[in-house]
DNA sequence: TTTGAAAGCTCTGCCAT
DNA sequence: ATGGCAGAGCTTTCAAA
């Protein structure tokens, strides 16, 4: 993989943060031709490091303004109950989120739900339900005080 | 706000899925002509339901291969305190994530960093700098099983 | 509300540098 | 590698229904 120039890391910071730039008001931000953008964006989508392009909807406005932290211990940790655990993890639409972590718990998880009525449900389906849920704690969501998938870009300390 | 009807939902399946979709393919996909379309994004980003369109770029690409979710307890609940704390976590970019909870602990982070090192200095930056952390305890990602923002649009159970 | 068309932009490939 | 250009395609607005 080619490595990536500052020019690169300017691109992606920008288009990250509002991927509806033009081409053009990229090529202009970073002192670039249009064609020249367009390249290096095609390259970075191609390498992998532009994953994809997405809306970031409104959970409230959808009708799921709850956000939900669960933690998760497991029973079994064998590879294929774990491997079935997180595969239903990652069908839920109402699970955004999923990490499978060392320490105390073995999954971290973040649920957005229309209300707790609807939390139940999703706790049955996915913990009671499951033969391998050993115990899971829920932790409310009051403030959603930052909530972004934005990686750090410049060059850091 | 107008409420959404069931092409408004369709429409944003779609673009939270690819944002990159033209107007007129999405027309086409929906049977509705592209300024209708076009109308309706117009309509759903100012009312706020598509909060943004950014790129979702790979942290391991960008040289933060690690994530890690850390709980966190505040010493004091003081507005003012606890206000002091968000910002601080809202103005650090390695900082992903951060939910303010109900339950043992008060604040759950998502943190992408480039290694154990940068993390050290991260915990040193945000808890032990600050004057308001009685304790936080490290879960180590090993499998980013499900990273998204995604919310679930169709009705639901 | 909708459609269809027109004007203006944007993307993309090609070629010269 | 880059910039300039041209054709195709896309977005946006407007009149009409």
């Amino acid at each position: 993989m080619t490595p990536l120039d500052a020019l690169d890391l300017h691109l992606l910071e920008l288009i990250q943060a509002d991927s509806r730039l033009s081409q053009g008001e990229l090529g202009e931000r970073i002192h670039l031709s249009t064609a020249a953008v367009n390249r290096r964006l095609k390259r970075l989508r191609d390498e992998g490091v532009i994953q994809r392009h997405g809306a970031v909807l409104s959970p409230a406005a959808l009708g799921h303004p709850l956000t939900i932290v669960v933690e998760v211990e497991a029973e079994s940790e064998q590879i294929e109950r774990l491997d079935a655990m997180k595969q239903s993890f990652r069908d839920c639409p109402q699970v955004q989120q999923c990490y499978y972590v060392t320490g105390e718990w073995d999954f971290i998880l973040v649920c957005v739900v229309r209300d707790m009525a609807q939390y139940t449900a999703l706790t049955r389906q996915l913990f009671f339900q499951s033969n391998n849920v050993k115990r899971f704690r829920t932790l409310v969501t009051m403030d959603p005080v930052k909530v972004s998938l934005d990686v750090p870009v410049s060059a850091g300390p």
